[in-house]
DNA sequence: TTTTTATACTAAAACGTTTTAGTAAGTTTG
DNA sequence: CAAACTTACTAAAACGTTTTAGTATAAAAA
């Protein structure tokens, strides 16, 4: 059994020609560079012959690309996040780039930690759902004109390409709708309001509430209390100091589960007779009883939308062009969870 | 705005020395390679003035090393891949390595495509969830001394390291406990059992039900109509064609998703009346009503092992020990679907 | 004194590419 | 028929590391 040097130079001392040649041809650049058909053909042939395939770090080395991006998320287990990554997993690898997915955990020491671990030459480029803390630091890689799109939220004085979904309508109209459907004491569960997709959220709940002329509700969980799984006790808080609540639209997937589970563990059937909404759509909502109503964000959409931002950020020099930030809509899939009783 | 040269040649030339007495130090060699303590600490001081952080790509170039990981999934959206992917990432990092994650659909030829667009060398390990024929594909990679631990599912014939659970005894276990609740008609839906964790779970089932003198109900619904969105339809004919079924048990998560969305549509009391278990555990589980019993697999003990069998792999130089195939417990979560009605 | 050994450091090759700046012919052009 | 192009190819540098095989001096051993 041999070892297996099956590189340029391989090819090129087997053919007798130089390595420049070889490099010439594989890179497709035969006739710019006057290569004979003849030659180019051998080459071509002997290349695929002995299934070479270029060493991408050497690749690297030289061209300063890796064809590497990451995709920094809060928590890739957090099906939202997951979905997209599976979606923009065939988005990268068709444009030849791989992806390195990562949670930050919504925390901006880990987020520095692992931006600087990737440590700004060895990627092209990061997809980042930045924790609250990270305007500086995100700032900086847009200046080193560093390849960055902010995911899920972005900074309101940041120049930075991002893609969002329009949090304040889709919360508006969730709202709206539990309003037409008769309910009148909407609770709101949402989380740390200083990141910009949660602000939105709550503008667009309030929003609806006061155009209809009704009393807002908020419970707002601090985002340490949820990690360290203390959400259910201020849910449980919330609805005990609230018994006229008769709907409840959580800002969050998470803040859902952590809700229907306290819903569940106080009275089954409060689940049936409230109003639910949540945002975030979950595979399993279709199938609960009452399948719950939720606030569906475009993935593919949003998949596409980042690598449409990415790719002219990967490709430009020092070009400065304006940084796009792209906001979607969202879709409300109504179901049986937020109809009038 | 200038350059940032942060490479040991700038450090060597600012501080006059050479390149081989930094990188030496830098790699904490410099007491092997008698670098006096000053000129240590000097290197080191200035190193961290500067920020300096090696260029991972040349280091790769050198060394052949990659620090990058595949952990290679059937489906990262999948809440079982997503929530092992979140707990192995961290194991990986704290160990120095990266991880690139992607799904391979099940399917051999994006399973073959991905292997090789990572290319032998560019990365130092493969964790693969293998699609069913992908033995002969591993069984190179093996041969050529590339670092591989299989996960979920083997290859009987294969020397090759793995990590999977008892899929006969959890499913024996899932049975026996639906019997003990005096459940007598079990249906069992599961898919392709030509791949190693579906036999088990297949004959863990059936074993369980010859046991106890039982009539086995089997529903096996190819893969690939499972991929057409056509696995909701096989469901449906089969609960049709056995009214006698008292009891529901479904072999993987995305299995049970459609199962009862199937029960759903059809009477949505039938999901009161029937016993269930699903494998794979859900966080929505616990929260549908009623709360749905599951066979948990420890995602956390298998992450471990999985790093665990890696790291020697990624060490070793042609040595062959002896493959180590783990084989993990599963937890049978009890809750109110699988109870005696 | 000469030889060995330890200490402190370094030159240069190597990893596998890409690319710049060539050379050496043959072919047109003025 | 010399000057200018075109064609077909290549030598060597460069990317940023690691590592082998040194050198030069000082201290210890013979």
């Amino acid at each position: 059994m041999k070892k297996k040097p099956v590189s340029i130079k391989h090819i090129a001392s087997e053919l007798n020609i130089s390595v420049t040649t070889v490099s010439f041809v594989l890179n497709g650049k035969a006739k710019e560079k006057h290569i004979s058909k003849e030659l180019t053909k051998k080459v071509l042939d002997y290349a695929k012959l002995i299934n070479y395939r270029p060493n991408q770090i050497a690749q690297s080395l030289r061209t300063g690309k890796s064809k590497l991006l990451v995709f920094m998320v809060e928590d890739i287990s957090n099906s939202f996040f997951s979905k997209l990554a599976r979606i923009f997993e065939d988005i990268a690898y068709e444009k030849g780039y791989k992806v390195i997915f990562c949670s930050n955990e919504n925390n901006d020491e880990k987020s520095i930690e692992l931006i600087t671990l990737f440590n700004f030459r060895q990627v092209d480029g990061f997809i980042i759902v930045p924790s609250p803390g990270l305007k500086d630091t995100i700032e900086e890689l847009v200046k080193d004109n560093v390849p960055v799109v902010l995911l899920d939220r972005f900074f309101e004085e940041l120049d930075c390409c991002s893609v969002v979904i329009d949090n304040a309508q889709a919360s508006f109209d969730a709202t709206q709708h539990l309003i037409d459907n008769k309910f009148k004491n909407i609770g709101f569960v949402t989380t740390a309001t200083n990141q910009s997709q949660m602000g939105g959220r709550l503008s667009g709940y309030e929003n609806a509430i006061k155009t209809n002329g009704l009393k807002p509700h908020t419970l707002q969980i601090p985002f340490n209390e949820i990690i360290k799984g203390r959400g259910k006790a201020y849910v449980h808080n919330f609805l005990n100091n609230h018994p006229e609540l008769d709907a409840m639209f959580f800002a969050t997937n998470y803040l859902a589960q952590s809700g229907l589970e306290v819903l569940k563990e106080k009275n089954q059937k409060l689940i049936k007779d409230l109003g639910i909404i949540a945002f975030d759509d979950n595979d399993m909502f279709k199938i609960y009883d009452p399948a719950i109503t939720s606030v569906a964000q475009p993935l593919v959409e949003i998949s596409i939308k980042l690598m449409e931002l990415m790719l002219p950020l990967l490709k430009k020099k020092e070009g400065s062009e304006i940084p796009q930030k792209v906001v979607l809509k969202t879709e409300l899939l109504i179901r049986e969870s937020s109809l009038a009783k």
